[in-house]
Formats: C-alpha cells, sequence, structure tokens
DNA sequence: CAATATATCGTACATTTGTACAACATGTCA
DNA sequence: TGACATGTTGTACAAATGTACGATATATTG
C-alpha cells in the first residue's frame, strides 16, 4: 500500500512470470519465454532488479542462485491497471468500459450468464 | 490502421481533450484542464506536436494558432488499450477481465441488467 | 584443487516521456 | 504603422524504459 512506483510494460511481463512459477530464477523465466521474444539473459535480469527496487518482488539466495518470488498478488496490480485504464479511457467510468466491451463484441452470452449468477449468488 | 507509435499516458490525457473539443487550440486545451494540474502551456503544445508526429492529431492553421483535430477515433485507441491491458494482465483472456472485474464489485445488477438487453436486441 | 559453467553486479547507452524556456513570428489595436 | 499580446519553433534536460556487455564471484566436477 506504500504507494508503489508503476509498473512499466517489460517489468509487467516480467512479473508475469514470476506470479506463474511461484519461484523463479533468471533462468526459469527464460526458460518459460516463446522463442520469438528475443530478449537475453541480462535484461530478464534487469528487469528483476528493478521489480525488486520498486518493490514487486523480492529474491533469497539458493546455491548461487536468485530465486525470485512476488511481493503483491496478481489482484492487485490487476486491479490498479483497470483503474489507471478506466481513468485514461473512460473518465474513471468503469460501466463506459462494459458498454464498451459490449459494443465491441467482446462480452458474450456465456460471459454475461456467468457474471449473472455471481452476482446472484453474493449476499 | 498503419501501426501507430504507441501513445504515452501523458498524450493520452491531451488526446481526450482533442476529442472532448472535437476542434481544439492549445489555450483552448489549457482552458479546459483542471486547476490542479500543474502544466504549462508549452508543455501541451510538445505534446500536441508529439501527438501530431505519431498521427493522432492533425492541424490547421487559423489566425496566427494552430487548430487540432483527432485524426483517430476514441473507439479505436480504447479498444487498443483494452487489448494491451488484456494481454499484459489477463492473458489476453477478455472473460477473466470480465471476471475479475465483477469479483472486485465493479460490476452492478444495473450495468449486467443494461448490457443483457444490449446483447439481446444484437440480431 | 583447479578448471569450467553459470550467476550476479556494475555499467552503459539509445529512446521515450514529462516538462519547459528562450527566441522568433504574426495578428491586432490604438 | 508600430507596439503589444499571443503563437509557434527550436531546443533542452532529467528520469524512466528497453536492452545488454564485461568483469567478477561461486558452485560443481574431474
Amino acid at each position: 500500500m506504500t504507494k508503489q512506483a508503476a509498473l512499466s510494460s517489460a517489468e509487467t511481463e516480467i512479473l508475469n512470470y514470476v506470479w506463474q512459477l511461484e519461484r523463479a530464477t533468471v533462468q526459469n523465466i527464460c526458460d518459460e519465454l516463446p522463442s520469438d521474444r528475443n530478449i537475453t539473459y541480462a535484461t530478464v535480469q534487469t528487469l528483476l532488479r528493478r521489480l525488486e527496487k520498486k518493490g514487486y518482488v523480492e529474491h533469497t539466495t539458493e546455491g548461487k542462485a536468485h530465486v525470485f518470488t512476488a511481493t503483491v498478488e496478481q489482484e492487485e496490480v490487476a486491479n490498479q491497471g483497470i483503474s489507471d485504464l478506466v481513468k485514461k479511457l473512460f473518465r474513471g467510468d468503469t460501466s463506459a468500459l462494459m458498454l464498451h466491451m459490449a459494443k465491441h463484441g467482446k462480452i458474450s452470452r456465456k460471459d454475461l450468464d456467468h457474471l449473472n449468477s455471481l452476482l446472484n449468488e453474493e449476499k
């Protein structure tokens, strides 16, 4: 909650792998990267260093390698991201985002039914 | 459609005013800015110059001032923004975004009803 | 234990982004 | 028409971002 520095695009990309792997070394992440993502080991390392400085991950040393783990939840970061987007593109109006998505066919009947039951089962 | 350079945060902010005003001079935009947004005339000008170079606005000269108009629609930019967000935070899965929003109380019963009728009236 | 493979660390460097000043140009009004 | 107000242009500069090299440290294994 301590007002974290914003995540850059590349940082977010890497953070996703940390979430996914739960515990990840630089190498682990490099192994996960799709082959068309041309980025070196050194770059992944720099991004992890920056993520740590910004407070999104931390590490312990295991053997000679660093094992990184996330210190923030995906949920939190997602909330922040959505909130920023909505602020930037829909004057802070979340309903406007929904509407936009519906108009552009991003919401299916199935999604809607699902959401409906979700809302219903809430106390 | 010509693969535009991405919009920065400050650029998006200014582009929103261009959409809103339809035709806007630097001064017009400065007048619209909330008083707590401390940014100079010169900065707005620079951002408009960059928006033009990136192809999001164009201008005509009227008197001694430039009058800017958008060359892309808000809808397009919104789509791009959503798509980027979903890619970054929900592995490209739009439904996951919806679900997230529902879980976090960003979707109201009212929104849902509205979306429902929207989906229904579609041919 | 020495050589090898593999890590990290310090640094670097070109771009992009956010912000803005100073100089120059040009309508406008007395 | 000349001064004034208001525009634009060129330029700058620090911080953030994306990317990565070279030097150094350290497990591992023959």
